[in-house]
DNA sequence: CTGTTAGCGCTTTCAA
DNA sequence: TTGAAAGCGCTAACAG
């Protein structure tokens, strides 16, 4: 009762041939006539053989996986993401090691060591918050595995990305809130050193300049990405001495906490104040109605993400490929958002 | 500057030992003397040397890898216990593939014959709302392969499985309710074909019947999963004729769906009616406050679930143990579901 | 088109 | 305590 696999010498030897060609066979190779390629494929599946990875990728010295590195996998966001790095990593043959940065410099260093030592054939990463510099990656530039950094990618030229257009995203939303009358705008932001939320927050300041309205430092105000920042943030901004009448959140979380905040102290969303903010396919159905939303498309990105650094290992000699790619977004508005009626009548 | 990776050979000639003693020391056995285990070890570290683990394993025919089998990435419980198996697996050792059935019978089936081609070392499952027999399963018992039960197991009493008290959760879910002052419960169910539902339901009546609340079948209403039968099964509940001032609803995102619903036909909550449902860490910073949520633990059972398959995994002959383990779970009231002091006052 | 041969890097008998 | 040797299952020259 020792379930010993079938392998290509049991096929071969059944069949009176070598296992190269059994090998060969399997692999579709066109240097093996038709006749006997039909033979042993038939009888590789009666006898339900399946080839055995281990040795086949020990000796093609590649191990067929992917490591991704996020920086918490029940963020909505990365959740989604990875979602669809393995749809797409699953469909080309590929394994993915999922592992979780919690926004620590530190851990993101020792977790690329351990996907080294694991000897990965290519890396997504999005980087955590505290992520400042990128020598931690000198191992797999070195190593020469390929890498690619999705939404929350680094400010290095010759890095691939791939991202939303985040200015043209916080531009869109920004015009929806002037749009439904908003005429002081104030923008949530995120940490500085991520170019998402700094290109985010680019977005916010051309469109204000776009339509003539005043650019005012204080009503900038960034925080950590949890939830009690939302919180922290609508008490800063009603300190201040505008009657604030709109707010472009860069965060989902901190736009969930923002939103619970005002409802708390009963300002009326969005009749009194209207609120655009990033998000994601399942997050958008969670948020409460009133909250306009740019779809990150998780999903997608990951989708191709992985596309592209699946082909950065195949094609690795080929071209020294450092694109970004941006994955199309839209403006999803609740019904209950919109104001312009109210404007209107 | 062709990366060629340092192996034991390399070691071994250095140092003019034979490659199985290097292989021996790098393992600590017992049968090699310290000196020359210094020895190899210091050489091994100066030399940057990593195991290559396709080689070791597949000499040990053992893949390492663990699958993991759920219906929906996306969702915040599942990628609770997805970090959790990830967190668990990684100290072990072990890499971790997770597939998403969709709630679909055929997917969960052809998962299951990939990850077999695979040649994981064991699986991880929480059944889709589709799965009603076990057939497919049978791959995996023929091969020996260990697998778990997480949250959605089945009924089949010789497996093992990782659950929280479903009915011990829902029946002090439902006397939190009672507590409350609600006279007229009603239940949100979900599909009875899952065990941790019929659980559920099952607790609720055992709650009633001991407060001597009169159990109504109208009152129990069983849908899908998704958010809208959360606004559906409220409609439904209005028809009947009851004034019905309490819900324990079994599942998050009907939960919320119902929620949302309420709030728009302006039902207050929790002052005219309350809330019990299940949800877990992340989900319930997100819920609205008035919910009061059974926390349903996902990091936890991930932990939990992936420490017992890779017990299983290691002593597959000791002890063929078919253990149910039960996962702690407490109540998380939010502050604004107390009715108590109104009720007091 | 097919067979021969060698070897990916490691572990594990067996023998010394 | 160490070495020699074999082999996990597959692929890829090379030869025929």
């Amino acid at each position: 009762m020792d379930n010993k696999e079938v392998t290509i010498h049991d096929i071969a030897s059944i069949l009176g041939i070598d296992s190269s060609t059994v090998s060969r066979a399997l692999n579709d190779s066109s240097r093996v006539a038709k006749k006997t390629k039909d033979k042993i494929l038939e009888k590789s599946i009666e006898l339900g053989y399946q080839r055995n990875h281990l040795a086949s990728n020990l000796r093609k010295s590649k191990t067929f996986t992917l490591g991704v590195i996020v920086p918490r996998i029940s963020r909505q966001f990365f959740s989604n993401a990875i979602a669809g790095i393995e749809e797409t990593a699953f469909k080309a043959g590929y394994t993915v090691v999922i592992c979780q940065s919690l926004e620590s410099f530190e851990r993101e260093e020792s977790i690329i060591n351990s996907l080294l030592a694991n000897r990965v054939d290519g890396v997504l990463i999005s980087i955590s918050m505290e992520t400042k510099n990128y020598e931690h990656l000198a191992g797999l530039k070195q190593r020469n595995i390929p890498y690619v950094f999705f939404d929350r990618h680094c400010k290095i030229p010759e890095n691939s990305n791939v991202v939303i257009d985040d200015f043209k995203a916080a531009y869109k939303a920004v015009e929806h809130l002037i749009d439904n009358n908003c005429k002081e705008i104030a923008h949530f932001s995120g940490p500085q050193n991520l170019e998402i939320y700094k290109n985010r927050f680019k977005g916010y300041k051309a469109a204000l300049e776009k339509y003539n309205i005043p650019f005012r430092e204080e009503l900038v105000i960034s925080s950590s990405l949890m939830e009690n920042n939302g919180k922290e943030n609508v008490i800063k901004m009603l300190t201040l001495p505008y009657k604030v009448d709109g707010l472009f959140c860069a965060n989902d979380v901190v736009a969930i906490g923002a939103m619970k905040y005002l409802k708390e102290i009963n300002i009326k969303i969005p009749e009194d104040f209207a609120i655009v903010g990033f998000s994601n396919e399942s997050i958008s159905s969670v948020i409460e109605p009133g909250l306009t939303t740019v779809n990150q498309s998780g999903l997608k990105i990951g989708n191709v993400a992985a596309n592209l650094l699946i082909d950065k290992i195949s094609n690795e000699s080929k071209r020294k490929n450092h694109e970004t790619i941006i994955v199309k977004t839209n403006l999803i508005e609740r019904k209950s958002s919109l104001r312009k009626s109210d404007i209107k009548s």
